[in-house]
DNA sequence: CGCATGGTTGAGGCTCATCAACGCCCGTGG
DNA sequence: CCACGGGCGTTGATGAGCCTCAACCATGCG
């Protein structure tokens, strides 16, 4: 079941912003074979424990990797848009130590492991680029890290809008000072450690101060030096290619 | 300047935890030119910023990754023993988003980037294995991510030191019931995201209720069971080949 | 012996969680 | 068309968990 409809040119908008690929290489990426789905919030694309066989490919909306502890806890481990293979790493390793789900109605394109496999086997040029792409990921999560152990909750927030921002940008979601960021309170607090209601409480202090404001699924960045200053926030981490200019 | 001391055979058996090598795949591990140093705490092995060309495999001792913040706040980003190879990543992304340092005198063997390219060119079953470690370890920043996130600073030691003795008991390096834990409460309050104060009492508190000892840089285990099921602890997320009991 | 490093303990305070109530928006069904 | 209900955002009150500061102790080393 090929994608009629070009949907894999996010995936090769993406994987642009890693590296470059040839004319060959992105065409290799469109003609990826894919069964596409919308999914609603409240049921899981892949569970803690799975041993799953394809990866998955966001195509719209929003995802988010978390796992669960006892009592309700909730961790949300990443957030994941257009262009993103939040579970590429269980191409390599097969048991999944967290779960996927989305976060708003999302479209999805499941991509057989073997089609993966295929695809890095003829061209060495996109396994490296997805190899940079998980190790990416990997850097994201020693930012996040950082967050969670030594920042307070304003700059965890202030240097979450910055990640988003940027990240959207770079494969052309956003618009200047501004980007989509349609998730629950709820959502953020299980990020970045909080409770929804101290997010609130954080949120309001940044409106307040005219750095930033959230309002109907929208993220108005206002002053982008400010913002990145209060969030110490470095973007070397995501190791993207362009510039980023705000 | 080769290895005349079989050092590398430290780097073998961590990789055979991680996925069975042939006989010539080990002997090109062991093979491989490196030079070695011995480091004091106080003075970092590669620095957040850098472009690296050489990865460093921890021989014996303890190492860190850690990022820094304004104000002297770190974060640490994982406890590294003996046959880890923690800036492996910058082999595929040269530039270094965290600073890595030795917390006990440690001996280090520095593999150029080139060798391992050569290494992985010849032996994709090596390849393979060292992609799994890489993918190991953004499965501990996940753990670690939803300890910060949502664990107790009791739960989150707990959870520590199960990670640290199954880790150390893959590769040789515990005991039944302990193992080494040779590092400060400072750098364990900078892992945890807590003050060295907090990780003191939380540590006697421990010590009280006969589940933990931690004392003259060993860590002795007295009820794994219930260690275990304080702190959550999954140990899937490590990925271990062999089962794990203690 | 003196100093440095790290561990231990107490007092007080701040950040953030929890609980609870209320308002808004929107979809749904009578 | 309106009543109802659910999800989400907002606000207040209270308190738990952890931090900071500061002092003191134990150990090891020159």
């Amino acid at each position: 079941m090929s994608s009629s409809d070009h949907s894999l040119r996010v995936l090769v908008r993406k994987l642009e912003s890693i590296g470059p690929l040839s004319a060959e290489e992105r065409q290799a990426v469109e003609s990826l074979p894919v069964k596409t789905r919308v999914l609603e919030p409240g049921h899981d694309i892949v569970n803690d424990g799975d041993q799953p066989s394809h990866s998955c490919l966001v195509l719209s909306g929003w995802v988010c990797r978390y796992k669960m502890l006892s009592l309700g806890r909730r961790q949300v481990l990443s957030f994941h848009v257009a262009g993103d293979i939040p579970d590429l790493q269980s191409l390599h390793l097969p048991l999944m130590d967290y779960s996927l789900a989305p976060l708003t109605r999302s479209a999805v394109a499941f991509i057989a492991h073997e089609s993966l496999r295929e695809l890095t086997a003829t061209f060495p040029g996109l396994a490296a680029v997805l190899t940079r792409d998980l190790l990416i990921d990997a850097a994201a999560y020693r930012a996040w890290l950082t967050g969670l152990g030594r920042r307070s909750a304003y700059e965890r927030l202030a240097h979450l809008f910055c990640e988003l921002y940027l990240r959207q940008q770079a494969v052309g979601l956003a618009e200047a000072h501004r980007c989509p960021l349609p998730i629950t309170q709820m959502d953020l607090g299980d990020a970045l450690g909080l409770s929804n209601v101290h997010v609130n409480r954080v949120l309001k202090e940044m409106r307040g101060s005219g750095l930033v404001t959230l309002r109907a699924g929208t993220l108005v960045i206002e002053k982008w030096p400010e913002l990145a200053q209060a969030a110490e926030f470095d973007p070397s981490y995501l190791h993207l290619r362009s510039g980023h200019a705000v």
